[in-house]
DNA sequence: CAGCATCCGCGGGGATACTG
DNA sequence: CAGTATCCCCGCGGATGCTG
């Protein structure tokens, strides 16, 4: 037997999700990651303001998380390939959630509607 | 049209959705108001480790960003019931998944499986 | 290119005390 | 009870410089 409802212990499961993927950056990241592998430099570009430093560092939170995977290729130019793990993908339904119900919220915000308070 | 899949922009609206619920006690906050509405001091009871400062500060962000009412009784004992809005309660889906989500992922650590990676 | 090391500022947030 | 006000610490995260 599960959880029937929003009763059982406060909301553990929920704080574990939330830390996993509410650092500063891991949402933006862990979106672009469900559409491409990408390399470190391409999310670096993807995601303009990011310090490679902490780029870097969420990615290895990810990473030791089990969400991503990293892969390097030992070449003369290094190169570091990001990817989402088997795990990692099945935050897919949940993204796309949060994009959905992120945009109404947008919505709701640039149009202050007048009639409800 | 919408979009399709993980395109467009990139996750403006993810972005969106954590800046709102992603604050340090939001997701359990909101968590707890699924279920009931709740009095200040009942909140801070289910929430042991959160300050009365954060708690405030907390509520106030999630009012004003129209997910949760705040309802105040003009009474000799102050008593105040915060409750989802309309609005907020449309965060039941997304906590649904983010809980179950949390489930696997604790499931997956405890579990640290020696087969696999 | 893909980092790591170091320095450092500032603000998030804890502890405590006071109020309507 | 449900907050506000104040003080203060520490760690998040930016900036910069160096390396394999």
């Amino acid at each position: 037997m599960r959880h029937s409802r929003y009763d059982a212990n406060p909301g553990c499961s929920v704080e574990a999700a939330l830390e996993v993927i509410g650092g500063k950056w891991k949402g933006v990241l862990i979106y672009h990651l469900l559409g491409d592998t990408l390399r470190f430099g391409e999310l670096s570009r993807r995601l303009p303001g990011v310090t490679q430093r902490m780029l870097t560092q969420q990615l290895r939170e990810l990473e030791s998380d089990g969400v991503i995977e990293r892969k390097v290729y030992a070449q003369a130019p290094p190169r570091v390939d990001y990817s989402l793990t088997e795990f990692g993908r099945t935050l897919g339904p949940l993204f796309l959630l949060m994009r959905d119900w992120g945009d109404a919220y947008l919505a709701r915000r640039d149009i202050p509607r007048a009639e409800d308070t």
